[in-house]
DNA sequence: TCTTTTTATATTGTATACAAAAATCATGGA
DNA sequence: TCCATGATTTTTGTATACAATATAAAAAGA
């Protein structure tokens, strides 16, 4: 294998998508035998997919049983998303206070990239720009621990993310966001920052609404 | 096998404990012919071991290389501890309000096993109630992602806990700690509940300062 | 003697082989 | 016809084999 970025991750990633996309439906068995087949990789590396997806919530694991594809409702994605907007919003409550010179920098640098990417129509650079904002908050709010969950929480929310160009002003909304946030950031406002963030996640979980039509369910009005 | 419980879970119990207890250092390569030949199983489920540990942060895997003992600091612990208290505070905030009646009776009886394992001297008793109690209350609070992550954290944080009886009136403090949360919890207080927890589980933490003194590290001023 | 290049050894990543358990199918009885 | 029991086939869990890379050791050159 010359792919040196390991195969199981690459494998994990595909079925991902295909849970995602709803190409595979809730509770259908993953066929290890099959799916090696399909996707040319031997049983071993597969099954290293199958613990990843099952650390992240995608399929369970039955013992000498298989693994089952477990697609998350749309309840469960709305939980994914208060858990995100706390995590965050407590992320930017630390870094408000704790933040140092040279992270303020880069993050102002992120925040800039972000602008020049929107600019310039360069999703993906928007999209690399942006995730370099957010890491850096997570990563000043000096609790490392933190961060890594709420990258993590970030991570399990990537596949569930449309990957789409800017419709109806969202990124230029979500910039002005930012631009509000990191304000309440430079004022030493930290519950200010925490509430801009809190409502900025919500503001992109709307973006999330086209899985409701995947998934053909019923919202529940819990949560 | 007639295990059933996997046998990777259980080498990764072992290997957790010999990180936790001081056995391996830091930085400290594991081999896997070695490993594998010390535990009396192949390499496959050793290296999901590998895996699932270096998911909980306990191991370091390096593509062609190893896994590498990842030890935590003492500032670690306590960043782990900062994220265990507020995620349980949110718990417990949310269970205030969401908790449904057949929960608040399962909460209790968690409660009143955990008194009644302390008047018996049962330590191993005491502490299923104690985790069955804290467990309700995650799951009390209506967000099942929520209720995982905590659990998860909380699993993270079992090899650093000192299993050890009741010293100096530890477990007694910590049982009019549950019953002020559930207090509060019961008078839909949910702030002071939130608020309780978190000195609850800041009490709990410093059972754990043993492991400084394994460690040799000296604390920073941080956090 | 020290550095650099080449060769040999060891270790990881992946594929395959084998054993045990589960699922499927078939047969037999009520 | 339906259910139960037993045989057959799949499928999973673990061990091992093989290929590719990294580490070490040795040899050559400065």
């Amino acid at each position: 294998m010359t792919d040196h970025l390991k195969t199981a991750a690459r494998i994990c990633s595909i079925i991902e998508q295909r849970i995602a996309s709803g190409a595979y439906e809730d509770g259908d068995k993953l066929s290890e035998m099959a799916l090696a087949e399909q996707l040319k990789v031997s049983r071993t590396p597969l099954r290293e997919a199958f613990q990843m997806l099952d650390s992240i919530g995608l399929v369970t694991l039955i013992p000498r049983r298989g693994a089952f594809v477990k697609r998350p409702t749309m309840t469960r994605l709305v939980e994914m998303f208060e858990v995100m907007a706390e995590l965050e919003a407590w992320c930017v409550r630390l870094a408000t206070k704790r933040i140092t010179a040279a992270q303020r920098l880069y993050l102002r640098q992120a925040a800039q990239d972000c602008d020049a990417a929107l600019q310039a129509g360069a999703p993906d650079r928007y999209y690399e720009a942006n995730n370099r904002l957010h890491g850096m908050i997570y990563e000043a709010s000096g609790n490392q621990v933190l961060a890594e969950e709420t990258q993590r929480m970030h991570r399990r929310l990537r596949p569930f993310r449309r990957q789409q160009l800017d419709v109806s002003g969202r990124l230029a909304k979500s910039m002005k966001e930012h631009a509000d946030i990191l304000d309440a950031m430079n004022a030493g406002d930290a519950d200010r920052a925490a509430d801009l963030m809190r409502l900025h996640i919500n503001t992109l979980s709307s973006t999330y609404d086209s899985y409701l039509t995947t998934l053909g369910e019923h919202v529940r009005d819990n949560a």
